[in-house]
DNA sequence: GTTTATGATTTGTG
DNA sequence: CACAAATCATAAAC
């Protein structure tokens, strides 16, 4: 009798003689979710999470892994808990069963009365057991509808990948308007979806045209980070005027690169940005160092930051009114440093 | 707690 | 459809 309770107790997950309706459902759900499922391996629900993880599709691995994670400690605990209450179960059921052994010398016991405190127990803990699966649900559906929800629970991207995004935005400033192809690649690099990256430029381009004097000591600082190569290809193109090697990095705080001859070095810049050579041996492949550069140059040259606002250093390619895209512009104002050939074709990457 | 930063969504335009 | 702009909702900082 004992063994055919207990394994009537570690069965009993599911099979009450009344089917009760709340539990199926309750019992389905949590299969369906893959937590009373197959441990480890595929769940129904992991299995498309496992495939983005493994498969390399960078899409949204990232999104899922929090999620899995989450579900695996919702379903360790929820086996963890039921294996509990079952052993419990089998003790109570054991202790009961000596208990009554016990008594049956001093006074008679019927089967009957035996079956009736087993069932008692069974349904006590059974009553348990609902409660366990309800609440693992509710947890299960919480953490559903956190990730479903993509609104709801933002999650900051990750450091380096807004690093990434920063130095791709702040050195194609004259144009921030990464090809699909572009905005590809950026997104593998920050694992990232490609949308998520047309939302970042998005965000980024109407919010530093807002307030470009906020961003200005962002742009400093991933401008003086690709200064070094940029001030290199810069150096090589235009041979003369080059007096001493730029320093180094400095890490810039305040903006302070240490430019040699920074009005010399200026015009020469211009020189090349205007006509002279710009199809020659430096072609456009230089301009988004030219813009970075610029930048950190025109910091050098004695411009102090947005206060006064940016009248000659209207920042790169964003014309005094503001808008890269110019649309329906009421007037047009020429950017100073931005000389006839206007900046495209940027040849990415 | 409040404020700021930031990713996502909605709306509107060409 | 890509984009700008406004807006939402949350994370992070204070």
């Amino acid at each position: 009798i004992l063994s055919e309770n207990r394994s009537l107790s570690i069965r009993g997950a599911q099979e009450e003689d009344p089917p009760d309706p709340q539990l199926m459902r309750l019992d389905n759900m949590l299969l369906a979710e893959g937590v009373s499922g197959p441990e480890k391996g595929g769940g129904s629900a992991a299995a498309a999470a496992a495939a983005a993880a493994s498969g390399g599709a960078s899409d949204n691995s990232i999104e899922h892994s929090d999620y899995r994670a989450k579900l695996t400690q919702i379903r360790q605990i929820y086996h963890t808990e039921l294996e509990k209450y079952e052993q419990a179960c089998n003790e109570f059921t054991t202790h009961v069963m000596n208990l009554l052994r016990e008594q049956s010398r001093t006074r008679p016991i019927s089967p009957k009365e035996i079956e009736r405190m087993v069932g008692i127990i069974h349904r006590k803990f059974s009553s348990i057991q609902m409660q366990l699966k309800q609440s693992t649900c509710e947890a299960v559906m919480i953490l559903r509808s956190r990730f479903l929800d993509a609104r709801r629970k933002r999650r900051n991207f990750s450091k380096q990948a807004t690093e990434i995004l920063n130095e791709y935005f702040y050195s194609h400033l004259s144009n921030p308007y990464p090809s699909e192809e572009a905005k590809e690649e950026l997104a593998k690099k920050c694992s990232i979806t490609v949308s998520q990256v047309s939302n970042w430029f998005g965000n980024k381009r109407i919010r530093y045209k807002k307030n470009i004097g906020k961003f200005q000591e962002e742009a400093n600082l991933y401008a003086a980070k690709t200064a070094v190569t940029a001030a290199h290809a810069v150096a090589a193109a235009v041979q003369n005027s080059q007096t001493n090697s730029p320093t180094t990095p400095n890490s810039g705080s305040s903006g302070s690169f240490n430019l040699p001859n920074s009005g010399d070095m200026f015009l020469s810049m211009q020189s090349l940005n205007g006509d002279s050579y710009q199809g020659a041996q430096v072609g456009a492949n230089v301009q988004s160092q030219v813009d970075t550069l610029r930048h950190v140059i025109s910091q050098t040259a004695g411009y102090s930051e947005a206060l006064g606002g940016n009248t000659m250093y209207s920042p790169h390619g964003l014309n005094a009114n503001g808008g890269w895209h110019d649309t329906t512009t009421p007037s047009a104002v020429i950017s100073p440093t931005e000389g006839p050939g206007s900046v495209h074709s940027d040849t990415s990457n």
